[in-house]
DNA sequence: AGGTAATCGAGACGGTACGTCGCGTCTTTGA
DNA sequence: TCAAAGACGCGACGTACCGTCTCGATTACCT
């Protein structure tokens, strides 16, 4: 299916075929046995449209983290105004991501430790657009470890954790969301 | 009683020169540009000699980290008795490292993201061979948050800590370590 | 099925073998993919047996040839007492059978133009021991262009005449055979 | 009317290297020895643009010996008025040639042997732009053996001839040109 | 009878070349 | 002027065989 030759503007149509080839393919294949030859092909798109507008396949995968086209909004810490509740939820979300889709999320760790882009991409997909940090902030004084000052190093180590236990390949068991929490924040104070 | 296989014997010198081959290229150029060819070039063996006994680079990468070729005992924790103490110089001696060589240590994510293979033995290198998880185990009830049966998950969240901060490319103050012990582990209870 | 080990002297099992798994490799491959190693594995011999004894895959062929393992006795010449139909019914023969083993003797030919020795034998096979030039000097005089001292000569041109015909592709006709001696060797003459 | 296909035309300057590449390296080492790789390397190309245009090593060589490249006109029969002159001069010069390159004559053989294609090159060379047929059929009555319909016979006889020669690795004699068409044409009828 | 030496199967070794894939650049044609 | 198509030089892939070289086991001969 040939796109419309567009003309000396770029083609939306192209971009979008572009990110949405990226997609289908990362999620079939994972980064590392992603081709910008098989972009341009699933696209229906030359190999120079590519080029011309992304530097790398990085860059490519970066969009498409950007724009939600991988994980969508299955990120997105819940609010129902317990802090404690909330991120319990969304470990157990995330978690239970990382064991259904531990290839997609390792090729992801893979295009992140090399292209500096997908790092930032994905760090702003975790941490800042899900607001893990600022929701502990949130709920400083209400657990025991939950102290003035510590809640962006806490956010990092959860984080951290959960990226581990991706790289180990290891399940998780159904209560690792509450005990991770537990070892970190500490017990309820109220 | 071993298999009476005949024929030659695997070639130790080979085998060396493979790994040595391996552990300079990867400290050189990375994960990413590591090449079987370049390394059966540099170690002056034929390519068929790497894959008659290596699955993949990967493998070839996991088995150069078992043996030490790559960290040799950089990441050792050291052991004065002061558990507090001790985490906190080694600590300070990975945020070095992974500032310093950060394209290795990223090298190393990428190769663990690809292959399970790498992943166990960077944990091995990293969890039990260093035993953080023991030294903090051996530590409970000396800080506030180090409570029985949170040593592992406090482990994996210090060392997954150390992977965020590697994989956002962000260099690490002189205060980060003893933060972060702070963050994670709660103020000295004596 | 493994061969007795016959200590110091050579194994006319072992000969038997490489020889045999050379003539059936060769129908079943062809000169250009015959290989050492498909032939010590199909004889179940150690390479270096071979090694030993031959000095290429040329002399291996060549002496498939010398004992007839490829042809057998299939380039005799019938000896009725009628020369000229004797020879015709050799050349059917020959063209019939370049028709239905191209591959095979085409391969031969590619190993003749390689290896000397399987030319040498090769020759030997299809002009002295088939005694066409004998057969010819026998029948000096009986057909016009038969004249004394052209035996030699003529029974080149045949035999040429036929490998060129194996090199062209070209399935023979049935009166290929008597059109070609005709050309050569002219009319009856009694 | 040519299919509409879009993109990048054929380089013929990677063609014509790849073709003089092809002849040096043939004329230097044979057939057997010539490799692909080698040729994209002395023609400074790669290997995909031979693989793209060609399918074999020995489509190359027919190619080369279409343009003249390997022989150039070495093989042309002269035209004198004087048949059975011009086709001993022929003669004469073609036995030199392959006494003299003897390697490359086999080498041309053994190709033939494996690729059609190659064959009927060669065919083409000696016999139809040789024109060894037609100048016997006009030499037809000219000499005792060359009857009206055998012309074609008797070039396939002596081209044959040549061909074994080269393959016995015999060097041929000063007055064998002169015999060998004695013996096939008869003596000359005026 | 014991030691020596050659042969055997097996197969690891350093190499060369294979034919394929994908890279990133460049060129052509059509809209 | 931009886009599709795709040829190009290049580098690496993983495989097939090459011919050489151990291995340990197995005999025949010769002290």
């Amino acid at each position: 299916m040939p796109l419309p030759r567009t003309g000396p503007v770029r083609s939306e149509a192209a971009r979008a075929a572009i990110l949405a080839a990226t997609a289908e393919l990362f999620a079939e294949r994972g980064y590392e046995h992603l081709t910008i030859e098989g972009v341009a092909q699933r696209a229906g798109v030359g190999k120079q449209t590519i080029y011309r507008w992304w530097r790398s396949k990085g860059a490519l995968v970066a969009e498409c983290l950007m724009e939600g086209r991988l994980f969508g909004d299955r990120l997105a810490v819940p609010d129902t105004g317990d802090v404690r509740a909330d991120l319990e939820a969304w470990l157990r979300t995330v978690l239970t991501l990382v064991d259904a889709e531990r290839g997609l999320v390792l090729s992801l760790l893979g295009a992140a430790a090399e292209h500096a882009e997908v790092a930032e991409r994905l760090d702003a997909s975790l941490t800042f657009s899900a607001s893990i940090a600022d929701r502990l902030e949130a709920g400083t004084g209400t657990t025991a470890n939950l102290r003035p000052g510590v809640a962006a190093r806490l956010a990092d180590a959860l984080i951290g954790a959960v990226v581990l236990r991706a790289l180990s390949r290891q399940p998780s068991a159904d209560d690792d969301a509450a005990a991770m929490l537990d070892a970190l924040l500490g017990p309820a104070t109220r």
